[in-house]
DNA sequence: TTCAATACTTGCTTTTATCAACTAATTAAT
DNA sequence: ATTAATTAGTTGATAAAAGCAAGTATTGAA
C-alpha cells in the first residue's frame, strides 16, 4: 500500500486537528444556534439547497434520518412556508420537496453564518498556511 | 491585515472541505452509536482521559455545559464504575474527577473508533496529500 | 384480484438538554 | 465572630430532539 510506517503518527496529528476543528464546528452550531433554526431544520435546508428537488424518501436514505421524524421536521419547515411539498405527478405517494423563494432568502443566512464561522477557522493561521490548508 | 482579496475563496474551499470533512466526522459518530456510549459521554471521557483530574465545574465551563446536566451524566458514568468522585481535601464541596481503571480501558475502545475512523479520513488521499493535510 | 412493497404519517416513548430552586461549603464584609 | 454573598454540586420539572412501531394510501408484482 501507500501508507508507509508514518501512517500511525499522520493519523495521530489528525485527530489533534480533529480536536481543533470541532471546536470550531462549536463556533458554527452557536451561530445556528443563535439563528432561528435548529441544527437539523438546518442541515435539511441545506440539503434541499444542495438536490434542488428531492423526497423525502432520499433524504431519510441519504442523511440516515428517521422517516416519522423528517416528516414532522419537513411539515414545520413546510407550514412556515420554507419549503414546498407538491405531490408528484406520477406517484401521488411522493411529494417532490424543494426550498420555497422564502426559504432560499432564509437559507442565505445559514451561510452566512457558515461562511463566518470558517472565517474564524482562518483568521488564525498565517497566508501561507490558509493557503495548504485550503488545498 | 495579512489576509489579501482571495481570502472569500478560501473561506469557500474550507466551507467545501467542511463537507466533505463533517461527512467523515458523521463516520466517527456513528462509530460511537455503535459502541455503548452515547457521544456526550464520550466527550466527556475525553476529557477527562486528556485532564487526568478536573472538577466539573472546570468541565462546566470549559465545554460550555448545563452543570445539571453534567451532574447526571457523571453521577451516570460513575455508577457505572468508569469515573471516580473524591470529594477534594481542601475545599469539601468540590470532587476530584478521574477516570477509573476500568474507565480507562473502556476509553480504549473509544479511541480505537477514533482513530478508524480518521483513518478513513487519510484513506482516500495521496501519501504527499496526507502529509500536507496533517501539518 | 390479492399480496407485498413503498412513501409517508401519527401516536407513544425514550433520550438529551435546559431551567430554576435548593443544599452545603467556602469566602468576604461588617 | 456573624452575617451575607459566592461557589460547587444536586434535584425536580419540563422542553426539545430523536427513535420506534403501528397505521393509511398508493403502487407494483404474482
Amino acid at each position: 500500500m501507500a501508507t508507509t510506517k508514518l501512517h500511525a503518527d499522520r493519523v495521530e496529528a489528525v485527530r489533534a486537528f480533529n480536536r481543533f476543528y470541532t471546536g470550531q464546528i462549536g463556533v458554527l452550531r452557536e451561530g445556528l444556534l443563535d439563528s432561528k433554526f435548529p441544527l437539523m431544520e438546518a442541515r435539511i435546508m441545506y440539503e434541499l439547497d444542495a438536490r434542488g428537488e428531492t423526497t423525502a424518501r432520499e433524504l431519510s436514505r441519504d442523511l440516515g434520518l428517521d422517516p416519522g421524524y423528517l416528516s414532522r421536521v419537513l411539515n414545520g419547515l413546510s407550514a412556515r412556508g420554507l419549503v414546498e411539498k407538491t405531490p408528484a405527478a406520477n406517484d401521488r405517494r411522493k411529494n417532490i420537496l424543494s426550498l420555497s423563494p422564502a426559504g432560499r432568502e432564509e437559507f442565505t443566512v445559514l451561510e452566512e453564518i457558515s461562511r463566518t464561522a470558517n472565517g474564524k477557522l482562518l483568521a488564525p493561521l498565517s497566508d501561507g498556511d490558509q493557503l495548504r490548508l485550503v488545498e
